[in-house]
DNA sequence: CGTAGAATTCTACGTGAAGTAGAAATTGGC
DNA sequence: GCCAATTTCTACTTCACGTAGAATTCTACG
């Protein structure tokens, strides 16, 4: 469903630092690396709003666009959907901790360890 | 890069419940319900093969295709790259255990407590 | 109000990936 | 050497995405 292209992601990229959200032309300057005419932001931007990324606030002239969903949830909801593409869980988990940093399984045992309860 | 359209997808999953690897007429028979020609096969094969997904023994008429990396071990793979596409990791991988069932909590738990120690 | 300039929407083209498969070439056993 | 099986080459179609011009819609200002 929600696959990202390349400048899509730039763009989802460049609103998802941006929490206030940002009109087209400043987008267009933010990835002014890429020189785009700003009607291909126009365009990329519709694109992501259909896909379910980004709303606009079209209450004000310059439309502003802000992200529906913060990137990190966006990348574990994604690494949620790769998960289930196997069907053994367990064995993918395991296979997952050993490509992963020190850090990461240090914060995993922190997270785990403070709640056993089932939440919501 | 490692990216697979659907019909790849099926083939991936169709040689990965086979470890003893398959011919490509016998991935057509596994893939009735598609009516692909046997050529097809071939196209998608090849491209898998180009991909780094499988190996074909040469040396047998009918070749064999295996798969290069186990359906975990790629999943696993996937994940840590989505992992990686956002800067904060904590952040990501405390998301990450919120959309995931109780099931792969206490499997990870289970996995984490067991080695504390630096693996190669 | 009418209108010019800004902003948004519509339409479209180029490219590359992926599904699909026929035609051509290759190969191995008889 | 030849034929049937197998593999490779080539190609068409569709679709997503990058890209942007043209057309339309706003809205602030005179």
């Amino acid at each position: 469903m929600g696959t990202l292209g390349e400048l899509e992601r730039s763009v989802m990229d460049a609103i998802w630092v941006h929490d206030e959200g940002l009109s087209a032309a400043e987008l267009r300057d933010v990835l002014a690396e890429r020189d785009l005419a700003l009607t291909t932001v126009h365009t990329v931007l519709t694109r992501l709003e259909k896909k379910g990324f980004v709303t606009r606030d079209r209450s004000i002239r310059p439309h502003r666009y802000l992200a529906v969903s913060t990137r990190e949830d966006h990348v574990a909801e994604l690494m949620s959907e790769v998960l289930s593409q196997a069907p053994d869980r367990q064995a993918v988990l395991a296979r997952f901790l050993g490509t992963v940093t020190e850090a990461d399984t240090k914060t995993l045992r922190n997270l785990l360890g403070r709640n056993h309860s089932t939440s919501s």
